[in-house]
Order: C-alpha cells, then structure tokens, then sequence
DNA sequence: CGGTATCAAGATACCGATAACATTTCGTTT
DNA sequence: AAACGAAATGTTATCGGTATCTTGATACCG
C-alpha cells in the first residue's frame, strides 16, 4: 500500500481510504488510485486490517461429521444448510470456514466473528463449549422452549402434527412411528404426532429404529409383523426408512397405499420417483440456511435476534 | 499477550517462545506462562500472528454450487471429498474457508495458503482465472494427460475398463452406454469403457443423457426400446441412472441380470437396498480429499506433488 | 583465573492496514 | 483583506504477535 501511494504520489492512508470509496477521497484521487491498483494488480492484506479492525469478516460453520449411518454431515440436506448459509454469508462480504467439531478447537475458530452450529447431537453436549468462546452463534436444530441461545430450525412439531391430521383425514386409528427419538428434532416430530392424534383419542405406537436406512425400515415393518401388531398408517421420520416400511409392508402380502399409509420426511427426490411415488413432509433446508446466516449476520451487528421456526409442508403423492 | 508477559515477570517475547514450545525457553518457565494462560483463559490472536507470518494457515475449497438436477455439491459423495478434506487440512492445523465461484472474489480468499478447487465444470473455465492468484492449487476432476496443475481424481479410465471388462465375462456383446460425456469425468469413463470394448470388437452405443435422475435413466431405455435398438447390458454413469435404467428394462418385461446386465456409478448406500440390489463402481471420495489435501500442503510447503489418480473397485451384487 | 560455549531472556523492529487527530488548501463570507 | 469553514490530505499511533540481534548469567575448559 505505501508503494502504491508512492505511485500516486499521496500518502498511504489517502489509499487505504481511495480503495475503501471512503467520501473523505477527492473522486478523482480515488479514481486514479484504484486505476492504479488494478494495473498492478494490488490486494490488499486480509491480515493486517483483520488485525487492525478487529474483526476477521469469517463466520465459523460447525459441523457434526462422525461416520455413521445415523445422520451425518453428508446426508445430502444438511448441506443444503451449507448452501443456504455459505450464499447468504458471501453476499454480505462474510466468508465461511468449516471445521468439524474436533477441528474447532484450532485456533481459527476463535478468530470468527460468529458461529454456526448444525448436526443434531450439537445440542446439549457442544453448545456450552462453544458458548465459552463469547461469540455472537446461532443453532440449527429443535426449539426447546427456554433456549438459551438463538436457534433457527424447521418446525418439526408442525410436521408430526400435519402428518396426524392426515392420517385421521384419512379414518386411520392404528398409526406407528418409525425413528428414533433421542435426537431432539425427532422427537418433536414424535410429540407434534402423538399431540395431533390424541385429540383423536388415537395413540400410536412407537417403534424405535436408530439407523436411518431403508433396511432399518423393512426390519421394522417386519418385526411388528412378527409381534402381530396391526397397523394402518406408518409415519417414518425419514424417506429412507419410509421406503423400507413401504417395501416391508407389499412384501407382506398388504397394499400402499389402500391397507396402509406411509408418510416420510425429507422428501428426498429419490422419493417421487419410488414406486409408489412416497408421500413426504418436506423442509426448506436452503432457505434455513440463509436464516441462520442473517441470524448471525445480526448478532455480529449487534443487533437482537430470536429463535425462528420454518414452516414445513406435506407433499402428499400415492402412499 | 503483554498482560501475560507482566503477570509472569517476563517479557511478551518470552511469552510467544513458550506458548509455541520454542526450545529457546527455559521448561519451567514455559510451563509457568502455559499455566498462567490457561488460567487467564488466554486466546492467541490469529490476525496478529498472520500478519506477522505472512501466512493464515487457511486453505479455501472452491466448489460448484449451482442448483441444478446436474451433478452438484448438493450430491452427498462430492460432500465425503470435503470431509477427507477438512479431517486431513485440520490434523495439519490448517483451516477450511469453504466458497463458491463467486464468492471466491471475496478478499478472504487470496488470504488463503493454498486453493483447492472442487466441481467437474471448473476446469477449463475457471482455472486459469485461480491461476492468476499463484497460490498453491490443486484440483479434482479428470486428467487431461498435460494439466498445468496438480489434479487428484478417481481412475475414471479405469471405471470404464473395470466394467467392459465384466461385460465381456459375461458375455454380452451389445452394451449402452448412459451418461453426459461433456463432463471430462464421465467423458474419461466413455473412454475406458469404449477401448476396453474394443478389443473384443465390441461398439457400444452411447445414450447421452444431461440429467442424472431416476427418471432419466428409465427415459434412456424407454427411447432405446421405441427406437428398436437391441441391447443386453448398461453402463450407467450414475446409480440413479442405472437404477432408472434397471426399472425401465423390467417393465418392458425384460429380465435384470438374465437378459440385461446392469452396472451403476458411486455405490451409493441405496443401491445395494435397490431391488435387485445394483451393481456399481466404487470410489473412495474420503480418500481423495484426503489426497487432495496432503497435495496441497506439500505444494504450501514448497514440496513438489503431482497429479494421482486413485482406484476404483467394481462392486458386483445382482444386476 | 581468564576465556569461551551454552542457555535464557530482553530490546527493538516490523508485518500492513486504519482510526484519531492535525494540517493544508481553497473558496466564501463580511 | 482578514477570518472562517469545508474539503482533501497528511502524521502518528496502534492492532498483537514474532524474527533478529543483543545482552546477561552460568558452566566448563585448560
């Protein structure tokens, strides 16, 4: 920068606010300066304004990654998250750096100038940890009522609820519930479920499968059958396990969606193209994403933000 | 750090060496200010340290973010890349700054020690234009025999080979070939498929297809049958597009292995749930961001690294 | 016992930008 | 013509670390 000033024959802070439109610049000083930078290809250094501003302009994403095939990170929709997040964060002249909750403990972290968490088991375990670096955050994940900090997440209870009026839309009175509940957005989508249903006087049965894959979802439709349980209406926290019930249940000699209703969640485009084509509550990840960014984008200008919930919706389709 | 320094009776030098296990301190001091910062619940200052080393210890990862139905980032495989990435750059205490394309302008980028750019359609495109900013850069996708620049990829030539080659085993002598070959990726499958082919005098047919779902696959076949074009096996580059494929070939009342053999791309965990279960190449994404990344860091290092590629393995199941 | 090697720690300068305060320049007012 | 004020630019200090060069203290040697 001062060989640039030099250049133009100012001094090194008339450039460094030529480059920033600063209105305190002379519009032809600024213009020369900045016809000079780019003739010579000048970039300014991140650091030392980092340094000097005190403020990195990086908002630090914090992943769950263990490999698993309960859900992780590379489940297609939680990087639509990343999407949402990176689109919105870029615009406002933020960058994002990733890092997994093991790598967070590098020192870059703490260089942020905000924090996004998402994965699931987040929640109770992590938050505190990361709550100790005083950084403006944000949460991806269930609204527990009395949260401490700002969480931005689908509705989940709503998506249980829509599910259980379509089931009693539809006269069923043996509804079960495929999924496991200890992860705190699913067990919303459970209490969302059982709530709708009660005033039904209708309570369903809970079968609790920890994998989210299409075999837990057959083995589940098979054991109920094995304890010759009835069923009518299966709700299955997620299209991989719907797809398995499905599966199970023609395999059982009974009908989708005539015997049976089977509602998914995620509606994964996989999920249109099954036979049949599976019925599915959907959640606008992307748009979640770009919550989350403005959230932190907020808090970082210190401006308040609260919690916020993102409407889901049923896409009902042959099962 | 000058608050420390007059806590411990040192002076910030002193400081500096100890907290970054410098020989030049005396242990028992170094443990005294190691002690005296954990107490004090001491943050090192990133932007001042990068400033002063000229370095961020940063790599940014470029990927291709367009929403499409074409290959994208939203693709969970693309996204394993990224975790072999982030595990390998994160035990080497570097950090991800995750971009797209276009927020790779943003400052923050140059800012990087090195670039590593992910997402089949950048490489003629937007190379040369990461090039201009002479970092360390390494890039995914296909070889091209004389790259200016190291690339790390999956053995697609290999892909093709391995599964012309279980062709021919079987048999077959009238092979399709499904898929969009303008992607250099899949263009080098075309190839390692059709010169494996070729030495037993076989043709395949090629049956482009732009999108990569379900419903293009089963469209491919649907168009071979109207046209009247015979075959008895499949190559799809893509398992949704075999599946697509395997679903259309059955409802025209052929059989899936007897008449037509079936092979699929990526092995996607549902695959082997597919009925029947698919067949398909394997690659290791993990293992290539962690390739990717090591490449990167021997380049930051001043370290020569060249252009790998990495195996591929058929994973033959029932089609 | 003087001279040197070794270890520990300090002094100073510097990385490259920007904020705060100071100064110059010029047009305008009275 | 002196005084004033706004616009344009400059001076200085500073953000928080680390490299380099020195200095001081202690141990070891013949």
């Amino acid at each position: 920068m001062a060989d640039l000033a030099q250049l133009a024959g100012v001094s090194k802070i008339t450039v460094s606010r030529a480059l920033g439109d600063s209105p305190l610049v002379n519009p032809e000083t600024r213009e020369r300066i900045h016809a000079l930078a780019r003739e010579h290809d000048y970039k300014l250094n991140i650091s030392a304004r980092n340094l000097r501003l005190r403020r990195s302009h990086t908002v630090a994403v914090i992943v769950e990654m263990k490999p698993s095939t309960d859900r992780t990170m590379f489940d297609p929709y939680p990087l639509l998250l990343l999407g949402g997040i990176s689109q919105e964060l870029t615009a406002a002249g933020y960058s994002v750096l990733l890092t997994t909750r093991q790598g967070a403990s590098a020192a870059a972290v703490q260089a942020a100038d905000g924090l996004i968490l998402l994965g699931q088991g987040v929640h109770q375990d992590a938050v505190r940890r990361f709550d100790k670096l005083r950084l403006p955050m944000v949460v991806w994940g269930a609204h527990t009522g009395n949260d401490a900090h700002v969480v931005v997440g689908s509705d989940n209870r709503l998506g249980g609820a829509v599910v259980a009026r379509h089931f009693i839309a539809l006269g069923r009175r043996r509804p079960v519930f495929i999924g496991n509940p200890s992860h705190p957005e699913i067990f919303e989508r459970l209490n969302g479920f059982v709530d709708a249903l009660a005033v039904r006087g209708i309570k369903p049965l809970l079968m609790r499968r920890d994998e989210f894959t299409l075999d837990s979802g057959m083995d589940a439709v098979h054991s109920l059958h094995a304890r010759k349980v009835g069923f009518d209406a299966i709700f299955a926290c997620n299209d991989l396990l719907a797809m398995g019930a499905i599966r199970a249940t023609l395999d059982l000699g009974r009908s989708v969606p005539a015997d049976v209703t089977v509602v998914g969640y995620d509606d994964m485009p996989l999920g249109a193209s099954f036979l049949p084509p599976l019925s599915s509550v959907r959640q606008d990840w992307q748009e979640g994403g770009i919550l989350l960014a403005r959230k932190v984008l907020a808090l970082i200008e210190g401006e308040p933000a609260s919690s916020e919930s993102l409407p889901v919706s049923l896409i009902v389709r042959s099962t």
